[in-house]
DNA sequence: AAAAGCCATCGTCTGAAGCGATAGGTCATC
DNA sequence: GATGACCTATCGCTTCAGACGATGGCTTTT
């Protein structure tokens, strides 16, 4: 049993036939049987059930179909890993909620760009469950998510903490006023969110539903900018990092209204997959973010 | 890169020269040399710098081997995950506590036996280091250790909760006593341990210390009856589950003193690999051990 | 100086695996 | 029911990766 063997299967397991996964492999169809019947001969057992239009899976076949999925993965992490030589570079893909990329990560990505300039980074916005399903999938090295996460196939580590409180147009007095006027409808008072998924939806609702107060008709923006023009406009409510409003946002263009410790606090952690090979690039970029905030906090202190 | 080159680069790093590796592999050196040259080919980086008198893993070498090992590991598992129809059957080989061994598992091993006669089933005593060693190496599916473990490559599953108590010879009336008769000595008074790396040892010493008794000499035999017989005998005094003094051995040998709970309880704990497959006789034997005791304990309820 | 041990390289040869063609089966359409 | 589309199984041919054995160069030991 070697890796080619198990390629040959995964894709013919993926494609559903061994005409197709032949295509794919750019060979020949006898080819990819003669692989089959050679796995099916060495494991003792059939992989495949040959049907008329095609094969699937037996009990067997789905039990060795991950393995192999792990093994090609595997592989590429082994060349990946040998060739890292320390140095940051290549290619460093990872994910963001919207919210940490405002606040947290664009303030650091010009200066990892200048300290690592060998390494092309890109950076995904997404909701939590969205970049949890991306990081599993292999689409991204790591992401930025509304923590805890506790998914065993994910090691997280907290990065920051935020406090996030109810924004809303200025004027209003508290944030029984703000979310009474929300609670009233009255054609213009809604919530306003930045996409369905969104990590703070559901503790905006939960947290008004605390209050007594149904579940308003939603807005749903694709920017902050634009949620944040919204509020200001007098449209409706949010709930943000308290923090956004002031280095990112001018203040004064909406009421901040602070919440109580235990709901205003959230963590945002780091995920990554277990067991899976942390480029130099990431290693660097994690090391960067936990030490300029820092330096800051420092700065802060001593002026 | 397959599987076949990263098994001559495992064996070249283990053996530490091509030759060694050639011979292990029933090859030649010339085609060691070749596979590990077309390896390096390959990555675009030395795997082993050359020597006198063999070869050395380079960075990029160290960084590969461990994914190599995992690889040939997760070869091994994928053959055996397919192979294994759901039918208890093959070797078992799981390690165990002495005191676990003896008190939980050996009335389940005739009934397991019987239930999955196509199982070979092996039981390694020893510590919980030296078992949580075992585990790591993949020189057992998992073992019943003191928990809580832990480890990032393993994952635990708590299965018994034992009450610790003091044995000690009859006639002394409290832990006090019997402590204090330890604490002075006298010659004949020691602690009794089993091993010396055994979990409930450095227990009983941190709990004679917060009684402010140093630390005895020692006693160390390598069975569980030993122990007893020297307890038994008034030699000293011993930490060990409350309820093998009944079912393993007839009371009134000795004379048990019960602990507070904080002091008293301890989890066994089932270890295994992290992602590891699960044989179906190991899943066998797991079900069997929890629910053999559940019905044990619903015949004496309803009794 | 000789021997032993190590790795690199080369030419030879074999066998695993790729290729192409063919056969045999089922299903949909006419 | 004939035909064509589509699927897998099998066979003979061919090719190339890789195993083999010999040789050479190097260093250390005796």
């Amino acid at each position: 049993m070697d890796t080619a063997g198990l390629k040959v299967f995964e894709a013919v397991a993926r494609t559903g036939g061994m005409n197709r996964a032949a295509a794919e492999l750019h060979t020949v169809q006898s080819n990819v049987t003669a692989r089959i019947r050679a796995l099916e001969t060495e494991l003792g057992c059939p992989l495949f059930e040959r049907h008329r239009r095609g094969v699937a899976l037996t009990a067997a076949g789905q039990r060795l179909l991950p393995y192999a999925r792990r093994l090609a993965w595997l592989l590429t992490d082994a060349a990946r890993a040998a060739r890292d030589d320390g140095l940051p570079r290549g290619p460093l893909t990872i994910g963001s909620l919207e919210t940490t990329a405002a606040l947290r990560l664009s303030p650091l990505i010009a200066s990892y760009a200048a300290a690592c300039p060998e390494v092309d980074l890109a950076l995904r916005p997404g909701t939590t469950a969205e970049l949890i399903d991306a990081v599993l999938d292999r689409r991204l090295e790591g992401a930025f998510v509304c923590g805890p996460v506790a998914h065993p196939s994910l090691v997280e580590q907290v990065m920051f903490e935020e406090e996030l409180a109810i924004l809303a147009a200025p004027g209003l007095a508290s944030i029984e006023a703000a979310t009474r006027d929300v609670g009233t409808g009255g054609g213009i008072a809604r919530i306003v969110v930045l996409r369905a998924g969104c990590s703070y939806r559901q503790r905006l609702e939960a947290l008004l539903a605390r209050r007594g107060i149904a579940v308003p008709r939603l807005l749903e923006f694709g920017t902050l900018e634009a949620i944040f023009g919204c509020v200001a406009a007098g449209l409706g409510i949010t709930l943000l990092p308290r923090a956004l409003v002031g280095p990112v946002w001018q203040s004064g263009r909406v009421s901040l209204h602070r919440l109580p410790p235990d709901e205003a606090l959230v963590t945002t952690v780091f995920i990554q997959r277990r067991e899976a090979h942390v480029s130099t690039a990431l290693r660097a970029f994690l090391d960067h973010v936990r030490a300029v905030p820092a330096q800051a906090e420092l700065a802060r202190a001593t002026a």
